[in-house]
DNA sequence: ATAATATTGTAATATTTTTAACAAACCAAA
DNA sequence: TTTGGTTTGTTAAAAATATTACAATATTAT
């Protein structure tokens, strides 16, 4: 399929939210400005994100919210659960835990990795700690598709790693540091102090 | 100034993560090619980024990493404190109180305030809890520059907007929901469902 | 000194992304 | 059933962003 963009995904997720909050309201049915409208762009720019999957609207009326819901879950692979490990319980690990919105959106941590020994095989959340050395093993057992990088820096790059050789491809890294990963993995990064720092060059400038 | 993308100013912060790690192994200078490596980007991309805000480099040499780290530090306001206020302490709000890397970069958080009556007057990490209307009081006393929207959905348009009504002008929003502000307020938004979801959308193609 | 090598800064080009514009399609009212 | 009012889907244009390419400049070795 041709490569959608990171922006178009991006959106899209937003839309999807979007419409789960109208959804709540009672409303059967929004139009692209609508939508733009709620999320600060242009109509044009909805409509184009929803072209690329297909057409999902009727002309003259607008698009059903229960059914661009639907299908943007679909194109999202939220029609799934997926389940989740998370690799370091310091406070930002510990969270994530009981971060309701991910379990809303069909993420489930279903495993918690540390190399701490006094934490390894703590419970938490009902949850037993692992050995990060312990990965494939259990990765494997819990069916893991989605690992959660909550790490220190200097451990973060060989920790992936490890997780890679027992076939995990997707990461969400949340430790400040640039991690190399061969083509057919993906990382997200997740990086608080790059937010803040764009906030502090907006305040310097203006 | 010129309009600066919010890509470029990203990148800055990523590259001067990158020097601060280069400075602590002691290198004293680097090439645009070096820190395009280390972060998984072109050269070209690294020279022009720089090329928005003068020239720092010695054309056959590269850069010296102290002295550009200086510069970008500079360009993005990091030279000096920032005074950050806390709103909501929830699971999200606890976790970055103790954050590290965000007083590392200058961003230290002066002020929480919650509305919950059990929580509001308790102490947290030294810190007194206010309550969200005494804002514009405190917002002023301790100089905040920048808010951390660390509260329930449902709660987070109406707190930005008594925080803006106090002066504020910049936010860090973790609510998964967007935010409607004047032209003058920035609002950066820290979506770890977007980025899972993005996750779930390449697991799901691939 | 000169030649060989390295690397910047930037102009030109290419690519990607966003926006504008409008025909096509639908609804509702008369 | 026709007219008027909406709103989509998509093409074309515009704007923004990234890459290529290379002259200019610096260093190092001979």
């Amino acid at each position: 399929m041709k490569k959608i963009s990171d922006s178009t995904i991006g959106r899209l997720s937003t839309y999807y939210r979007t419409l789960g909050e109208l959804i709540e309201q009672k409303v059967q049915t929004v139009s692209s400005e609508k939508i733009a409208d709620l999320n600060g762009i242009t109509s044009a720019q909805v409509r184009k994100d929803l072209s690329f999957f297909g057409t999902f609207g009727k002309r003259g009326l607008g698009y059903n919210t229960v059914a661009l819901k639907d299908e943007i879950g679909r194109i999202l692979g939220l029609k799934q659960n997926w389940n989740v490990a998370l690799a370091g319980i310091g406070n930002i690990g510990r969270a994530l835990i009981d971060y309701g919105e991910f379990k809303k959106q069909g993420f489930f941590i279903k495993a918690i990795f540390d190399n701490d020994p006094q934490k390894v095989n703590s419970e938490l959340k009902g949850l037993k700690v692992h050995h990060i050395d312990d990965v494939c093993e259990i990765a494997k057992k819990e069916k893991i598709n989605i690992v959660i990088i909550a790490v220190p820096v200097k451990n973060a790059q060989s920790v992936i790693d490890q997780f890679i050789d027992c076939g995990i491809r997707a990461f969400l890294n949340f430790a400040p540091t640039s991690i190399k990963v061969p083509g057919d993995v993906m990382v997200k990064n997740e990086n608080m102090s790059i937010e803040l720092e764009a906030l502090s060059y907006y305040l310097t400038q203006n």
